[in-house]
DNA sequence: GCCTCTTCTAAACCTGGGTTCATTCTCCAC
DNA sequence: GTGGAGAATGAACCCAGGTTTAGAAGAGGC
């Protein structure tokens, strides 16, 4: 029971409408964010105005602006919600005291950090390597059933293109597969 | 005395000469070296022969083809020396399990995976958000001592371009400049 | 010194993607 | 149903970067 007090007292998980914003790029605020159902985009804002998506969310994942162990400094993105979506909000520094206290909660974080460290690291790759034809492609067969919940514009700005760009390499694609 | 003779039987540290392959993306062999001097890069080759530069290590560093946890499966990149270095070259498993004996040794690790995440982080953001010509702005005036000791074919791969077109935009700059 | 190998730059041409403006499509609200 | 707003596509134009080939400039080796 009193760990159902401490749950209450720190946690709040809200459901939240398509276009919330969660983190804003910038800010100083630090929370870690369980989501439970829906989908969240995190994306850099650029000085001209202009969004990049960094990753998406589906379903279910845990997200923050910035790591567990970080010294504060400011969000380095911004995370909004494309779904209504269920969310629960945890303050940073209980985390953290939470995982200091915890070695079995240590290993699985280092775990998660090695998991996305790795995904982090194929990003690179395919940002640095492929052609943004090739990205779309492999994105596709690797998030299907993603993609069909994404807008054009949000897939395109993940792949690094301007949705314009993407509707001509779509164009191409669907050419090829003609012949 | 036994840590010394532990020391040498697990350890070897080479001099090792400009050009030496320490990594080959694809194989399975798992090391971790430690650089103790000189200079390496890490590279993605891809299908068609191509190479992407996906980092520079100089000076001192620590690098390996996986992360100390992973579970084995092939080196996603391969590592080469670009001057004369001296080299250290520790076992994966014995330094995994030296790693799972230390939680002090394991907080170190926490922290050093931080730092190479926020890196990465910010490698994915300049890869995504900027273009070519602010992306090698920006490297020359964060790394303008390891710039010199680069060859314009490594940063034109670093930065995600061709020695050719990387040699286009550093004209455009120098025109920019003189107005 | 000279010769060779490598690196870097130059020029010409082509393609992919950005930009702008206009048009179609689709989904809702009413 | 109709009207309207946002999303997606189409067309025209420009520029950055890839490709190829050639030439200039360094760096060793002798």
């Amino acid at each position: 029971m009193r760990q159902m007090a401490e749950r209450d007292r720190v946690w709040s998980s809200e459901r939240r409408p398509k276009g919330s914003v969660l983190l804003v790029q910038g800010d100083t605020s630090s929370s870690v964010f369980v989501l439970e159902s829906g989908l969240v985009k995190l994306c850099y804002e650029t000085s001209d105005g202009d969004e990049w998506v960094k990753s998406f969310i589906p379903d279910v994942g845990l997200f923050g602006s910035r790591w567990p162990l970080s010294t504060s400094q400011e969000n380095r993105f911004s995370a909004r919600c494309l779904e209504w979506s269920q969310i629960a909000t945890l303050p940073a520094d209980w985390v953290r005291s939470k995982i200091a206290a915890d070695s079995q909660l240590q290993a699985t974080v280092a775990r998660f950090s090695e998991w996305i460290y790795r995904r982090k690291q194929s990003r690179e790759e395919t940002l640095l390597c492929e052609t943004a034809e090739r990205r779309y492609l492999s994105f596709l067969t690797n998030n299907a059933s993603l993609a069909k919940r994404l807008s054009q514009a949000d897939i395109a700005r993940y792949l690094g293109v301007t949705p314009i760009a993407f509707s001509r390499i779509k164009e191409r694609v669907r050419q090829k597969n003609l012949t």
